[in-house]
DNA sequence: GTCTATAAGGGGATAGAC
DNA sequence: GTCTATCCCCTTATAGAC
């Protein structure tokens, strides 16, 4: 899991961060997302963020020493998240089907749960990923080779359609995140003021038949 | 097609656009939605647009009054390019399977020719369609109704699965345009310094295979 | 249509007292 | 840790000459 970069104690010193700092940081960041989300990083005011962490824009400035290091920790922390989930994959002794339907819906469910966070990063990423480009390339690939591998294998042992596994990742990436990210559209398309939990298990419903079916590993 | 809405040149009056007009707005739509695709609206500078345009900053000014009025322009502009796309379910003769694979071809098309237009169109959305929300709901919905429709009939008819329509129209939008928006990451996912048209032929095909046989259609 | 000059305001960040 | 005060750059937009 997601470790915050600045515990660096170490050995006998119990420097640890105030329960008032870390409290204060938590609010920051929740509001960071929300603002980020909404209005992009150019776009989002240290001021609006500081004014709904109920700070002052100056202590908040405190707490995060400048709007590009307060951004820096909202999309990293998202990028774990996201991150993780793409190591669903890693879980033994499911058969091919089960580890795809799980992976599809864990992605929905941080769709469903983090809608903020994944427009931060669907923002930086359609921007180019200026901010975090670099380390994208050192964690994305990785991760995402050894999925690849995997369904490579299953390909080879008949398990399934010969298809092109990058573009499958592809394409349940978008599909999952896409009710997160343009959620406004999908509103507007199905004329709700906002997506439920009904929606999401539609969404998964549809996503896990016709993909699975689609690639030949309908069960 | 789309028209530019300020053609209002009326009967006898022969008061069209000077020749030199009509070339310097198409430079300034061009050099602005590439800059508003990298940088969003607020990052984006009128000064940065007026440079690529070969223009003063004022005298880029002249032609489009404010910062605003500009990026309307862009986002009209590829919003109607991609209503357009949505009739292709318009074509009357064809069979389910090949109006759908023309629909998921001709998305991608946009995605491959217009892919700073659609970064504007996504950024636009992501942040919940502030300056496009009213204009959206009007022009998207009928036409996504129509669709809706059409794919009911089929179903009622016994053509293809009954999966909710609705879903798949969204997670064909995002699967196809995830090749314009989400560029910059499936370029480093695949380690490429850009997207050729190979890239978006294997696209096509793993999507209208996928899709189509997980819908019930594949012919 | 294009230029020079400039008004007007926003917003990130720092200094220093308490 | 929190506050008041303030600096200063950046950016949009307008005025007016040519």
């Amino acid at each position: 899991m997601y470790q915050q970069a600045q515990e660096e104690n170490s050995a006998e010193k119990p420097r640890r961060r105030s329960r008032i700092r870390e409290a204060h940081e938590q609010k920051i960041l929740e509001a960071a997302e929300q603002v980020f989300a909404h209005k992009g990083f150019n776009g989002a005011t240290i001021e609006e963020i500081a004014e709904q962490s109920d700070l002052s824009k100056q202590n908040m400035l405190y707490y995060f020493a400048s709007k590009e290091v307060l951004y820096q920790a909202v999309l990293r922390k998202i990028f774990h998240l996201w991150l993780d989930s793409l190591n669903l994959l890693g879980q033994q002794g499911e058969d091919p089907a089960t580890m795809l339907s799980n992976y599809i819906r864990g992605k929905l469910e941080i769709s469903r749960t983090m809608p903020n966070g994944s427009k931060v990063f669907a923002n930086e990423i359609i921007n180019g990923a200026p901010h975090i480009k670099q380390y994208l390339k050192e964690n994305l690939q990785p991760a995402l080779e050894a999925d690849v591998k995997l369904v490579k294998e299953w390909i080879a042992q008949g398990k399934m359609d010969d298809i092109d596994p990058y573009h499958l990742f592809f394409v349940i990436w978008a599909s999952t995140q896409t009710y997160a990210d343009f959620s406004s559209q999908i509103q507007l398309a199905l004329d709700k003021p906002s997506l439920d939990s009904d929606d999401f298990t539609r969404a998964g419903d549809f996503l896990t038949h016709t993909l699975l079916k689609g690639i030949g590993l309908s069960s």
